[in-house]
DNA sequence: CATGGCCTGGACTCTATGTCCAGGCTGGAC
DNA sequence: GTCCAGCCTGGACATAGAGTCCAGGCCATG
């Protein structure tokens, strides 16, 4: 497949585009006539090449239909938005003969977008009460900074990573607040079950302590 | 220059790349025959079709060199900086038919990633002291500053002493702190009973509940 | 398909919180 | 001195919240 002629033409002009968008973004190559997939760089699902295009909403035979789509918005396989554009490439013919598409992966940018906007008039305005004015506030903040740090949503957060903020949280005494269990626990999309394990494993002065 | 049919061919996926790109990249169609540019989309120079395209540094002759290039940092005419990727296509022969650039504008991330980075790493350096370094002595020093005032020791206190020292600590929220009130009545040299006493006269809606 | 690790809801125990009451103390009025 | 009113106190009690434990479910791995 990878000797296709079309492949050979196209493969450095997808390859550059998706080097200088990083790992945020793939570029699939589609054949239009057999509806499958010639190609892809730097793929964000598990398609392969050879795997079905479903392309069906895109109009390959209309000579006279725009050669140019998007960008519009797509849901990947695991959740994550992304904006992505096709393009038909047409032969002398006027034939589709490749399609590509880029599918650049949009969470790392709104959340970007989320800490720019979050960091606006309201931390400037805040005067800094006695205590915490609303401690859960500030719950969420540690929680929200720890998600914006490593670019995953909270729902998606490994074991690691909640003991992580579990343990800023704990440096931050928020566990000597009245009530404040069940809001951590809301705050990390947990049980208030899984979170005492993992404070136990926190606290846990020898980790592996069923070695004992 | 727009009838050429390399501009014909590439013009979608050009203008694909530059529509997901927004305002922050221009994308470039060089004639490497020529060294002229065939047409440009987004332009962020004022750079047009037939200027010269000043490839230079890229060796298009040569077959056995690589055909993709970058992202490398290439500076803009009004001093900003980018990262740019540069393709090679060729056709049957192994000759050079077209180069495709595509120019990021930098900056804008720059700036974000500026942003991010100055209000991210300071708020993850610092262990964020939330509650004051130890509650308690913020409790001792209410009731210190109050005894310093009035100018009576803490035995001495009169019941509208205690109850002023009460709302203060109220107001702070140190009583949504685990474990508060037997500090507070310590603190005031007082049972936990009358704690409790005082609070609720405090916290009565009516305080001449007396005369329900 | 079996397995192990993790999460979960729920039951349960124990500690802290808050209420109540029967005294005892104090300070002023008589 | 006696009486009284109001306050404080220790402790009994009820209840809510904190923390523990377990059987079962889910999911990814092998």
């Amino acid at each position: 497949m990878d000797d296709d002629s079309r492949v050979r033409t196209w493969a450095p002009v997808c390859q550059a585009v998706a080097a200088l968008l990083g790992p945020y973004a793939e570029v699939v190559l589609h054949d239009p006539g057999t509806d499958r997939i010639l190609a892809i760089w730097n793929p964000m699902s598990t398609r392969r090449p050879g795997d079905a295009s479903l392309l069906g909403e895109l109009d390959t035979l209309d000579p006279s239909a725009p050669d140019v789509f998007g960008p519009y918005e797509k849901l990947l396989a695991d959740g994550r938005r992304s904006s992505s554009v096709s393009a038909i490439v047409r032969d002398a013919d006027g034939r589709a003969s490749v399609v590509v598409c880029v599918n650049l992966d949009r969470t790392p940018l709104e959340q970007a977008a989320a800490v720019l906007s979050a960091f606006g008039a309201p931390a400037v305005a805040r005067p800094e009460p006695l205590f915490e004015h609303d401690w859960s506030e500030r719950v969420q903040h540690v929680v929200g900074s720890y998600v914006r740090e490593c670019g995953r949503p909270v729902e998606r957060l490994t074991r690691a990573d909640r003991l992580a903020v579990l343990a800023r949280l704990e440096q931050a005494k928020v566990f000597a607040v009245r009530r404040a269990t069940p809001v951590v626990a809301a705050a990390l999309r947990v049980s208030r079950s899984t979170l005492y394990g993992l404070l136990a494993e926190l606290r846990a002065p020898n980790p592996k302590d069923h070695a004992r």
